[in-house]
DNA sequence: CTGTTAGCGCATTCAC
DNA sequence: GTGAATGCGCTAACAG
């Protein structure tokens, strides 16, 4: 399994100069005449010449190469977030390690460990929950490290997000200003900080604001597998919720479906309002409305911030919070 | 910007013993006293030790990193594939470098060429077309290539999929045996050899079957964009078709929605067949009757197949066609 | 079992 | 402008 052979003395040698120049103009180093700049380019192209990055990485300490970490591959939430982090890494010519946690904080840890020792540039880390052992080796590692999607109150961190709290008692507000007494809220459970800091307290605080006692019977975690919409839907029912915000796209198709499959129409009867706006609130009827998450923008701003913390450019603000929207379809009753 | 100080060196002072020592424990050589393999790692883990990833890529000449290669990140047919191949990567330790070739050829050489001076170990490539530059750049690297969700007639060429052209053989047959005289087919337009030499052959071949003669309005090819599922259907429509063949999810999606959003009953009047049997559609009403994809099986194939390469394994195909299905769902009427 | 010694391919001073 | 020399951190013979 012989790799790429041709290295830079081979250049070197048939171009007759030394490795140091072949090294300045595949640099471009402008301190080459351009004659032999000429006759350099010309036996790289004629050799087929690849600068080994592997060892380039080496002597510089660079590897132009930067690692994301995801909770989970299939999650629809990712692949827009995804695609604003891919367009801004390449305009920079930044390569991706996309290293797939797993849901598990375990293989998180793991995860961060070997991207270090890949000797990534920076991180970009989109996890569940910001534990403590992972912010110790973030800060411990001089690697720079973006964390996109939750909000921290750790100043240290940088983050990139939008203010959770606040959107989910905004949707928890709309619910109840189309009618409903007893908005409910189903969250996936895996994300457990982002559910207990900002999810639930934002949840909270709209009922407050209407004097709506907190039932817990409204507040719904699932794990969510493919067939779970009519359990959750059951839930829902029993415990008598006019409405609900769901905080994942797919559960929220999940419940929207085995609601209209068991006859109750939305949104009349029922409101469902989710998260994250992914492509698949449209190809639901009726159409799913939405929290905007400004996905692509999510991973766009964090891919961009990292970008400027590798550079050693002036940071004037380490935690980003993007401004959100709401789209409304068909499953919530139009606002007035 | 200073990354990982700490050396093999470091560790091998304090332990009092050579670096080489140090770099046996940690490769797991067994040639060490397992008293000084307890001192060693102790040292290791009191000074968090991480080893060079690319110090260790320039001197074995390995990276334990393979390049995949997809055409477009938010491609719905991607996130099955990615996780098969994903798993087996981890399985077999291995990262994984995502390339995202933006849906061009140019780019697909491009990115190709990085992953090479990045000194991957492999590559799995789901690409478009297979290009007469790409095989070239292929061969001439002896890096080994795994080819996933195309078929290729060179015996060269590493690849695992589906047989194509029986596939859309069959979905058609189906559309034909259960009454339709107009089957008609929707492709995405970019992907040319697949359409070309796949599935418009399978599709003509039913036809012929049963003696259908080839109506050229009735293939359509779209590059799909949200809004575009209504266009379809009025082409589908004023061709007087009776049911379709999609290649994409999302295409069939938005044709299904503009087909029920206009009045037409699916399946009764008009029979819609997808093909990668992706989350979508289980999310659609009517559910999506699709072909049975393996997407997940053909990453992981790949991907396995990719490590017996680089293993240096025996290899006895090089080709392997996995086997398909049909799911019934209700977008097509009932097989008797 | 353990230490010594070469490179791996390149960027980077430092001279000229 | 250009070349020679050094070292990045580690693996892999090769001795002992």
């Amino acid at each position: 399994m012989e790799k790429q052979t041709i290295t830079i003395y081979d250049v070197a040698r048939e171009a007759g100069v030394s490795m140091a120049t072949v090294s300045r103009v595949v640099n471009g180093n402008p301190n080459v005449k351009p004659s032999t700049r000429k006759k350099v380019s010309e036996v790289i192209e004629r050799l087929d010449y690849r600068p080994n990055a592997v060892a380039r990485g080496l002597a510089s300490k660079k590897t132009t190469t930067v690692g994301v970490i995801i909770p989970n591959i299939t999650n629809v939430f990712f692949s827009a977030l995804a695609r604003g982090i891919d367009d801004i890494a390449a305009m920079y010519k930044y390569d991706i390690i996309l290293a797939n946690a797993d849901e598990s904080v375990d293989k998180e840890l793991n995860v961060i460990n070997n991207l270090l020792a890949k000797q990534v540039d920076g991180i970009v880390y989109m996890g569940y929950n910001v534990e403590d052992e992972m912010i110790k080796t973030i800060k411990a590692s001089r690697t720079p490290v973006v964390i996109a999607g939750i909000v921290s109150d750790d100043p240290e961190l940088y983050t990139v997000s939008i203010d959770i709290r606040l959107a989910i008692e905004q949707m928890t507000e709309r619910l109840i200003q189309s009618g409903g007494k007893r908005p409910a809220i189903v969250t996936d459970s895996d994300r457990y900080y982002v559910n207990e800091v900002h999810r639930i307290p934002g949840y909270k605080s709209a009922l407050a604001k209407y004097d709506i006692e907190v039932d817990d019977d409204l507040i719904i975690q699932s794990d969510f597998t493919d067939d779970e919409g009519p359990i959750i839907v059951d839930q829902l029912r029993s415990a008598k919720a006019t409405g609900v915000v769901v905080t994942k796209d797919d559960i929220a198709v999940g419940i929207l479906n085995a609601l209209t499959d068991s006859g109750v129409k939305v949104p009349e009867e029922f409101e469902v309002i989710t998260s994250s706006n992914s492509v698949l609130t449209k190809y639901t009827r009726p159409q799913l409305s939405s929290l905007q998450y400004p996905l692509y923008d999510v991973g766009a701003v964090a891919m961009r911030l990292l970008t400027k913390i590798m550079n050693h450019e002036e940071i004037d603000q380490r935690q980003i919070i993007l401004p959100h929207k709401f789209i409304s379809r068909q499953s919530t009753k139009p606002q007035e």
